[in-house]
DNA sequence: CGGGGCGTGCGACAAAAGTCCCTGACAGGC
DNA sequence: GCCTGTCAGGGACTTTTGTCGCACGCCCCG
């Protein structure tokens, strides 16, 4: 048990809008956090469910998503080792506004809202932590409308190789261009997966990258803006 | 200057997150708020700006966009009488994640950043009010994201005016739809005036409608909400 | 009462996105 | 090594969305 407490408070620590709470706080999280397991594949909840509770991934990779009628899929985050998921619901109460589902296997902690009411109420640094991951992910979309309303698949794909080669550079983990599927693709970018081939056939024909499955690298990143932003 | 402290606390009143606030709150707030005229059409703050200060509607009608390169514009939300805007801006002091504009003649109440922050810290009260506020905005957003990505133009429409309908009755400003130009509907669903347009005539054809300039009266509600959810 | 400006109606056309379908490559399990 | 399922490549076609162009009606204002 003090060992699992432990583990939770590490976790914890490693969440960029935790990081900076006093080790009280960061206790008292700990001790309402329950870890959970996941499949690859495993839906953690569902869309209009009543409130999940705060998740906090522990390890693996997570998507939150919406569904169409027609099967189409709107990934709107992907979430990894140190994000916070589902804080919209935790905070204002209400039912889960979509769903999610493991990438990969995965372990979660989640905290109920009640705890996470309790203590926000009684340390206000934890309020202020949720209001500026709330605010960041209000960003996120933001973003995610802009680019669905007023930018060209190819700009989109663009916009996303660049900010995955980012990430990726600011982590080290270089070049390990995570981005395996082209459909995972597709549903992060709100289009099909013969869309994805042939936005990248078009780049690299222009010589912005270069791929092949699973790998792909950017030849010309002055370029890649350039259709990010232009088109 | 009594007076219009005055009329600064019943504005607040009107704003329904603030509403269940005690006086000694909101008379703080609008000791801090001070008062702006924008004429129709004025850009009130630009996207990318240093935070603007958290902006309440007291009277007149408010849009906050985004732009595209070529000239198109998203419109995120509209904002009336009540409604407070820039939230995220205020929250985690980053720039203003979009544009606004008056859409009509307008007077907007104006509270800097730093007196929120004052005030939230000394009042735990307002801090839930404004995260619950910036819940409501996630939420929008997220439906935005999912009518852009997996909604035709129709079913967009056909929720558009599912929900001015359910609005105009719920305020008792019944049929006078608000909603006045097929340009602004356009801007509103991230598409173009002519598709307004064609997809209103492809309403009218089923009888789901009927529309003459400026005046939309739903004839099959049930029908709408098909078409809202089907496509 | 005669413009102008604005919003609309509508058709022809162009471009972007989506669907269908089939092939072949690769990886993991047996 | 072989089988199977998943993923990518890519062509042909359809549908949806967006662009252009122009005429019309309405309303405000000089």
């Amino acid at each position: 048990m003090s060992r699992l407490t432990c583990t939770d408070l590490d976790l914890l620590r490693r969440v960029p809008y935790f990081a900076r709470l006093p080790d009280e706080v960061l206790a008292a999280l700990a001790a309402a956090a329950v870890p959970r397991e996941y499949g690859r594949g495993q839906v953690i909840f569902l869309e209009g469910d009543p409130c999940a509770g705060l998740h906090i991934v522990a390890a693996g990779e997570v998507k939150v998503f919406k569904l169409s009628p027609q099967g189409r899929e709107q990934i709107l985050h992907r979430f990894r080792l140190g994000d916070t998921f589902n804080d919209v619901a935790v905070l204002d109460g209400g039912p889960n506004p979509a769903s999610a589902a493991a990438l990969t296997d995965a372990t979660l902690c989640i905290i109920s809202r009640a705890d996470i009411r309790r203590l926000a109420e009684r340390h206000p640094s934890l309020a202020w932590a949720l209001i500026e991951s709330i605010a960041g992910r209000t960003r996120h979309l933001v973003a995610m409308v802009e680019d669905l309303s007023l930018r060209s698949v190819k700009a989109r794909l663009a916009r996303l190789l660049l900010a995955e080669a980012t990430r990726a550079e600011s982590l080290g983990d270089f070049d390990r261009s995570q981005m395996v599927t082209q459909a995972e693709m597709a549903a992060r970018l709100g289009t099909v997966r013969e869309m994805i081939g042939r936005a990248l056939r078009d780049l690299a024909d222009e010589g912005l990258i270069e791929f092949n499955r699973h790998r792909i690298v950017i030849k010309d990143r002055a370029g890649l803006v350039a259709v990010a932003e232009g088109m």
